[in-house]
DNA sequence: CAGTGGTCTAGACCACCTC
DNA sequence: AGGTGGTCTAGACCACTGA
């Protein structure tokens, strides 16, 4: 159970951070100091500050030396899929439609077309204990080995769509999540009869040239989602 | 401009991942291979594979080799602060009121406390341009060097409150993001007429030992937020 | 057993900052 | 000029895995 030194140092200066005995702004002892102290070679010094530099603890200035960061308080991990969440999986799709569409003027602009390149429009249903929980759309720039296969559209979320053709790694994503009323059309998709609120969550594909790939958009009930996230 | 060898290791590496050479599961060669095929030492290796293995591309089985990863394809980081976000920023606010409660039967749950012991309960409503934008309620378990005077509770945010008495890298925080339909109550106070949505996030934040120390509930209106994520 | 990754050493040269 | 961090070397010993 012994731990290795470069860890020891990670540990004590971590902890004198979260103390509050280091502040932001501080200055961390230097690499040389820190070999006296701990009665070590430089670089497993250096190995510990690494780790704390990458867990956002400490930063270095060449030259100078290395310094307590600011936290970043407002920072958050979501784990994101539309078939998996909080409350509710989905364990049932229904393909409703897929079309070859030409796109409107907002989905052009997202998407960085023209407005006379055709999209793959896909639509589906999302269920969970036979209820209808979400309405998703996908639209998607047309490349060769897109999916055109039933069941790998049914039951694939949206990077896997894609992944058919390109390595998950290459792929930036973004998301975009907020609350809207449904219209009428969608009620009637998802059951709904009294005033329940949609949670909306776009989710945008870029390739590794941040050139978009396609526009993803689900509609959940809900009271059938809770999005979760944590802080480093 | 010329790169360090280890650097040129990690996009050697990468890029063979990203363009689909490398899929996962694949292995990497040895670190005594890489040696040899860039001609430097092992600890300039292990750099570059250290990098790699950071920034989820590899991981390393003592004993055995280096692998390439299956991508956390879900994954997504989000920046939350309730005073700003990518549609509006909250440019003045008000404070209904600091009362000293008893939790209900959910939050005594919620915060793990009994049921008998009171908390500091802060009500504030957010504006933007003259607009009430989200009405805000904080919970905190009362602690020495809470926030007393008005201006502090006004301005700041949750993890603010907080960081009067302790560092903000001891804190744990959970986000909780859901979509609900106000109440009569809450339409008046955040002038909605008509059936518009609420985005409602709930900020938990926990000290270093994982104990709760206050639960935030933030009601925005739909038509005011968007959350924004982004991968990697 | 030979090969692998994990830890560690005691040097080196460089670019940068401060005095 | 002296101190700082950034890069790099050529060794070492260890624990572990697989044949």
């Amino acid at each position: 159970m012994k731990s290795p030194v470069y860890m020891i140092i990670v540990e004590d200066i971590r902890e004198k951070i979260n103390s509050g005995k280091l502040k932001p702004g501080d200055d961390i002892p230097s690499e040389t100091a820190l070999c006296n102290e701990y009665a070590t070679s430089r670089m497993t010094v250096r190995k510990g500050l690494a780790i704390l530099a990458n867990d956002g603890y400490i930063y270095s200035i060449p030259g100078k030396g290395y310094y307590v960061k600011k936290p970043e308080y407002n920072k958050y991990t979501i784990y994101y899929d539309e078939m998996n969440n909080l409350i509710n999986n989905v364990d049932n799709t229904k393909l409703l439609g897929v079309d070859i569409v030409m796109p409107h003027d907002e989905l052009a602009h997202s998407l960085q077309i023209s407005k006379k390149k055709k999209v793959i429009m896909i639509r589906r249903l999302f269920y969970t204990d036979g209820e209808p929980m979400a309405y998703d759309v996908k639209y998607l720039i047309y490349q060769k080995g897109m999916p055109i296969v039933e069941k790998e559209i049914k039951e694939a979320t949206f990077p896997e769509m894609i992944s058919k053709n390109m390595s998950l790694f290459a792929m930036k994503k973004e998301l975009m999540i907020y609350a809207r009323t449904p219209e009428e059309k969608t009620k009637k998709m998802l059951n709904i009869y009294d005033d329940l609120s949609l949670l909306v969550v776009e989710q945008k594909l870029y390739d590794s040239k941040d050139k978009p790939m396609g526009l993803g958009i689900t509609y959940f009930r809900g009271d059938y989602i809770k999005l979760h996230g944590i802080s480093q």
